[in-house]
DNA sequence: CGTCCGTTTGAGGATCATCAATGTCCGTGG
DNA sequence: CCACGGACATTGATGATCCTCAAACGGACG
């Protein structure tokens, strides 16, 4: 399962694809902080110097990027793809802390390594900077460094959101509540009630802290009762909107 | 009921109650950011900073300091006491997103309002500083800033670890993890087995997302196990700390 | 002494985890 | 082109756990 080489030709397009340079996504909390671009949070000078000292890393699906207690190297910023942050318990089951997309950031330590395991699952494409690099940078650039304060805050909140998800007992109700958080994500601003979904069951499962089972009989209810559709494994059509927020929104 | 504060006498005084200024705790994650001090985040001059644009406040238990989507006009450290950053859900129901230590720091936006609703639990100490000028002294100290950071992710990680705690299903190991989070909190240095917990049982199942009911029975069992005792409502004595840590850990 | 709040205990019903089997999709190789 | 294999996904049956409703208990305080 390793052979797959990247061909130069298709590695030169991709590349071409990426865009300019890495980008975070989140939301400013102090009004002075930051050029007030909520969607966008890096200037284009900022851009440019952390692509100076990033490096463009182009990964397949279901590649292990670092594991837990890995020495930390290394910080990462999502261009394009989905990645998973994950843990594995003694049990064996996995707890699944975030999924991430294009405009979120990774790596960042807890004494000089890793908490969380990383891996791909689709084809991404990342910016790989130096952990020394960044931490000279942001002393040098207190503004980039806000930025990725501001980051930072922005996936705190978000965690907590999960947390309060986690808390329901429903799995219908999980289920929605994940849906509303894919759709509400930047990376789908179609907004044409059709939700892609990169990552398998058993990885929503692992995030929603499910059964594999009592997540399939949950979209099972769903779908028969004609709140979704599935047009295939991946991709879900929202029919009842409003059955939907309901859902996620009666905790 | 801004500035009428600070005169000399009263200012001093608080300030030699809280200690010498205000605090953060956190575990740095850049080798090359702050001090390499664990335990206290900022500097004298940094603590000398945040102290002159902080305000002291105290209050009593039980006292309301801000609701959910309250405009935020002010960042708060805590110096002294517990708090809870709640919400309430359409169903009547309140999660806990976290409890408020010595140390930590709470008000952080989001598009210029609060996320949660702050309540104490017991009588507490605060600093209490305007948004616009925290923002400012961040802007001109990027050391400063870089310790908000490290405090920032330091709490994601801590949210992450609780999301984690939430998925596991059994009341029990639930409440041995809530221990153990109590006891590894720079707060409980003592080590001495004997936990002091500030909050009323129906906070600690807001805050695992259990009903006070599935709470009772699992402290029920573990007393009766001999893994822990409990000298008063507030005060636990742990009997067999290797069963509680199994307990724990065992996810 | 009585009230109030927080806590504990009890019984019944709902939901999910687990174990097991079946079904589906997709790539591989004959 | 089709048959096979493996990963992923659904369905069924059983048991464990928790939630809800309800009632009793306990200390704090007037």
């Amino acid at each position: 399962m390793k052979r797959s080489r990247t061909r130069a030709p298709a590695h030169r397009e991709a590349l071409a694809g990426a865009g300019a340079g890495p980008s975070l996504r989140a939301r400013p909390f102090f009004r002075h902080m930051g050029s007030g671009a909520p969607a966008e949070l890096l200037s284009e000078s900022q851009q440019r110097r952390l692509a100076a000292i990033a490096t463009v890393v182009r990964l397949p699906p279901r590649k292990i990027i670092y594991h837990e207690h890995d020495v930390a190297r290394w910080i990462f910023i999502c261009s394009e793809g989905v990645l998973k942050a994950f843990r594995e318990l003694r049990s064996g089951k996995r707890r699944i802390a975030a999924f991430l997309f294009p405009g979120d950031m990774f790596g960042i330590a807890e004494n000089g390594r890793y908490v969380n395991a990383i891996r791909t699952i689709i084809a991404v494409t990342l910016h790989r900077i130096e952990a020394d690099q960044l931490s000279a940078a942001l002393r040098h650039d207190p503004d980039l460094q806000a930025q990725v304060l501001i980051k930072v805050t922005h996936e705190l909140r978000e965690s907590q959101r999960r947390a309060i998800i986690i808390g329901r007992r429903d799995a219908a109700g999980r289920f929605a509540m994940f849906l509303a958080m894919l759709e509400a994500h930047p990376s789908f601003t179609s907004g044409s009630g059709i939700i892609r979904i990169a990552m398998s069951r058993s990885d929503i499962a692992d995030y929603l802290g499910l059964s594999l089972e009592a997540l399939s009989r949950a979209t099972g209810r769903l779908t028969r009762g004609g709140i979704i559709a599935f047009e295939d494994r991946h991709t879900v059509r929202v029919l009842d909107p409003k059955a939907l927020t309901r859902l996620a929104e009666e905790v």
